[in-house]
DNA sequence: TAAAAGGTTGCATGATCGTGCAAGTAATGG
DNA sequence: CCATTACTTGCACGATCATGCAACCTTTTA
């Protein structure tokens, strides 16, 4: 098995699936310039379609270990996985180049 | 807009839904071990699904940007298009990086 | 010209998904 | 206690999607 089939095995679709929708991409983008962690309701005021959608959005997010969560009270705190994602992209790109020669004039490419 | 936002829009979700698929990954894998262009067939015999279904696999990663398609008389050779896929998640990782400090106790981190 | 090979596309089906609303749960405040 | 706030979850609906088969188009071969 490659490295990059197993970086891609290890991160799961998951990862690519919750990247794949236009609201969740909002999710990801409000708390990527937030300056501290956000509510559910910090987040859905940023966000075009409802609350609930949000909360389940950001579920998702957090199964794909793109955010992490926070209880405290009745609030949940949420924020991006910045280095995670950061690495898991580089680990990608990184096992992408070494299965072909950097030139781009190799087998593959 | 953010450096992060200008790059997912112009990637268009289509990019991360494109590898949100087992088949499309295998697809992905396939041609990424790939000494040289493969055809359809080629490709689908390293897949379980039938090669219709990767023939329009083929295709969406091609909309996708990921792979290139030459014609050949009648046949079609696929390949990885390495270098603008490792540059795209090169540029994910970097944008996102930018939105909090590189130690990981950013705001949003 | 007819037949065969390589791909693509139409069609139908079953599954998954995104969404909003309403109901439910849990924690805080009066 | 009861009401309110914050969030989650059940439900239903419409849309998208992955899949296989069959028909089709294009190019090569006999």
């Amino acid at each position: 098995m490659s490295e990059l089939q197993a970086i891609i095995n290890e991160l799961g679709t998951d990862f690519f699936k919750a990247l794949s929708d236009p609201s969740r991409i909002q999710v990801l983008l409000t708390l990527s310039g937030a300056r501290e962690p956000y509510t559910v309701s910090r987040v859905a005021e940023a966000c075009t379609v409802d609350l609930s959608v949000v909360s389940r959005h950001l579920s998702q997010l957090k199964r794909a270990g793109i955010v992490s969560a926070e209880k405290q009270g009745r609030e949940v705190y949420y924020r991006l996985n910045t280095e995670s994602v950061v690495k898991a992209l580089r680990q990608c790109a990184d096992a992408l180049e070494q299965c072909c020669p950097a030139t781009g004039k190799g087998p593959c490419c």
